[in-house]
DNA sequence: ATTTCCGGAGAACAGTTGTTAACTGCATGG
DNA sequence: CCATGCAGTTAACAACTGTTCTCCGGAAAT
């Protein structure tokens, strides 16, 4: 394959990516269905139709941003599953990671969490798909555990979407912290820890109160 | 105090109103953000100045339409803090009332979820005071439950906060499975269920394993 | 009965928007 | 070396936006 992509196709994904970081900054302000082709061109520099060239409308580079977005997350969260230690040690461990992703990427993060309930179905489509998927990849981490002895599949998925939505407020909160003062950050940070302690807590207890084995549910093949 | 508001004033709460429900329509399909003044009065049948009579911009009707939002959840939270009976009955009866309320005012729940973490400072703001009064609410209740023996007031307000995101995030769930059928109802219902279990699980153990007497927290006055 | 007040209507303002069409210049493949 | 392809440009379209000013009719206050 070629790898050195010519003159051309680089050119274009150049202008391709300044369409991006143009709309995600101008993002920081508004959500994505206010977001209008014009504001975006204007902000690269290139004439409006050449928008066209690269997207069909604004939803379609929302999905793009989305990519980005979680593509640039996805490694953060290989990372803290990756890590071994204690439990606490864990916890703390994955609320530094956070911490470090949002302040390295604050626009993809403000991104998510807007769009995530936005007003653009498609873009909220793949946010949900993407975030599925990396529930499915905690709730696999999850099962290599020696405490998920005995725990359903689907226990497992519940708890894992549990820690992604955890994950993703926690990165709200210290969105929000970033324009107030670092002591507000030292708080958010001792909040998560304390909730994701406190998830441990019943995890760890879980099939002591006769949860596995729920009556209801067809686990049954 | 004068109660029969004279026909001048209930005319215009009348046609206030009516903005109010057009917008609330309106934003379904879109954020607050990207929703235009003029739309709004053509739905409604008036005027575009009439707008200005009722609020100086639609940030404005923004914030209006968070205190009528939360202010339809505030008394469905009150009824799920005052059940009685079994953790496992409270439980199930507060994901019913969840599932009631989204069923009844969808509208408001897309809104608020929608616009929690929006592009509109002002309503994000609204949004996020009202929640933490909501969480005041619930860890005052909690706090008059004998499971919360020996809780510091911290601790009591983080988990009130969880339970309160939970709600959301669970009205969430239920909003978007509203369209889909009623067997992801059901689904959602069981994994909302299944969680609040973990929770309080781990509200249940948190003390036995020293987590009440945090170090570094300084509780001490 | 008469004056004041005020919710709403109407018209006009300058700017903005998305989208189409025909064009230009330059890197690419033959 | 020449012809093709294609990223980007320019111009123009009708439709829309928020905002201001002036005006009207009827309820309210005197």
């Amino acid at each position: 394959m070629s790898h050195t992509l010519g003159i051309r196709q680089a050119q274009k994904q150049k202008t391709r990516q300044a369409l991006l970081d143009a709309a995600l900054e101008l993002l920081e302000g508004q959500s994505l269905s206010s977001l209008g082709l014009r504001e975006v061109t204007r902000a690269v520099g290139v004439a409006p139709t050449a928008f066209y060239r690269h997207f069909r409308s604004t939803a379609d580079l929302g999905v793009a941003l989305v990519e980005e977005a979680l593509g640039s997350l996805h490694p953060t969260i290989r990372t803290a599953l990756s890590t071994t230690g204690d439990t606490e040690e864990r916890i703390v461990r994955a609320v530094e990671l956070i911490a470090g992703h949002v302040e390295r990427h604050p626009a993809h993060v403000r991104f998510i969490a807007r769009e995530r309930y936005g007003g653009v179905r498609p873009v909220r489509e793949a946010i949900g798909e993407q975030l599925a998927r990396f529930a499915e990849e905690v709730a696999e981490a999850l099962a290599k555990d020696p405490v998920s002895e005995g725990w359903s599949r689907d226990d497992l998925l519940m708890l894992a979407q549990l820690y992604v939505d955890q994950m993703i407020m926690t990165a709200c909160g210290f969105l929000e912290a970033q324009e107030a003062g670092p002591e507000e950050r030292e708080r958010i940070t001792r909040l998560a820890i304390r909730r994701l302690r406190l998830i441990g807590v019943g995890r760890q207890h879980w099939l002591d109160d006769g949860h596995g084995d729920n009556a209801e549910s067809g686990t049954t093949s």
